[in-house]
DNA sequence: CGACTTCTGGATCGAGTAGTTCAGATCTCA
DNA sequence: TGAGATCTGAACTACTCGATCCAGAAGTCG
């Protein structure tokens, strides 16, 4: 992109990635900006400040990273060439298992990163709400296209099933935090399913 | 308490009321000495740690406040009287009642108060912490002795089946922070509640 | 009353916050 | 080579943070 002029001497690419997973772990409001700069090798104030223009505008690049990458976890929910069951525990199955994976925090960064704070923060936290709450959207879709297709009865509380997973998605992020394995997620994944199973009007 | 000197100016368990429900709302660090003053009706720096001690210690006394008193709608888990499913189907209910009642901030204050921040919150992060594993202990007790009464088959998977259920607690602090009402909840409840009945023996 | 205890108003502290400024270094390009 | 563009090092700004200090106010008790 820069043509001409000094050339910038660190990575800005690396840099992004460090502060996405420093955001990630501690969340917006949790970071400062003598953190980000040391963590990016100990740039500048006038070098970060040149390279992202504020620590806003930094998470907000983040997060772009992130969902572009990570996030793309819960791409299956929207993923047509699957039925709706196997788009929401594709989802949840990839979820936990990102989730749980050594070299960069657990749990999910739009969920954990910008949801609780002062309330100078309410840009960002509405950044993040409107994740999952596209997400919520895609899970209720997969339901409501399950009714449909003549997989769930239409009597089902598509809400009500659409936010047990959702529910269980949000907590997740929580129970990774608290420690717990992949296997361990997967296993709750596994009995969540067994309420759609139930329902379902063809065995499985 | 106090017997002689100068009487305090303010009422200090309405002053840790109103602390508890700023720590509840935006989090330990989300909240600063100025807001908590000025909510307690503008009390001086010197009257505030005159009264509490420090800004941790406040939060210390806020979250008992919570645990014995909104914090109690998790006791189910532990009331011997009811048979285990109840116990957790009454604390999920309970739970989700309270989170989405007005008058207070929306969700769990264990859940949402100190989990991601800096490093400098590590020790409040772990009385939270210690909180959220005492329920997920009951919620594996619950599971276990429905093995034990025949309740539920042995081959049951304890720790995925629990795990389900507290994702699903941790879980409903985020939704009803998303805004979620407490129909919506309830009808995930009911959901969740499918699973335990899809494994068990006896019809219900 | 006077000694004693406790709390308050107000000023203040040092550290940390995000962000700015500018001279000079380092590059491209004509 | 030299003009123009861009980035950097270092000092610095304005503000907020949690916390402290002290003189004096306001109470209890002998």
């Amino acid at each position: 992109m820069a043509r001409t002029g000094r050339p910038r001497s660190f990575d800005r690419d690396a840099a992004v990635t460090i502060a996405t997973h420093l955001f990630w772990q501690h969340g917006y409001e949790g970071v400062s900006l003598d953190q980000l700069r040391t963590a990016m090798g100990g740039i500048s104030s006038a070098s970060f400040y040149a390279a992202f223009g504020s620590k806003e505008a930094l998470y907000r690049e983040a997060l772009s990273v992130y969902l572009a990458t990570y996030g793309r976890v819960t791409d299956a929910l929207r993923d047509q060439t699957l039925p709706p069951r196997e788009r929401i525990e594709h989802a949840l199955r990839r979820s936990a298992m990102m989730q749980t994976t050594p070299g960069h925090p657990t749990g999910c960064m739009v969920t954990l990163s910008a949801t609780i704070g002062s309330d100078q923060t309410t840009a960002l936290k509405g950044l993040t709400a409107t994740e999952r709450q596209a997400n919520r959207q895609a899970i209720v879709l997969c339901v409501t296209s399950a009714i449909e297709n003549g997989t769930l009865p239409a009597e089902v509380d598509t809400v009500g099933l659409a936010a047990m997973f959702d529910g269980l998605l949000l907590g997740i992020s929580l129970l990774a935090r608290d420690g717990m394995t992949g296997d361990v997620l997967n296993g709750a994944i596994s009995n969540a399913m067994r309420a759609w199973d139930m329902l379902a009007i063809a065995p499985r």
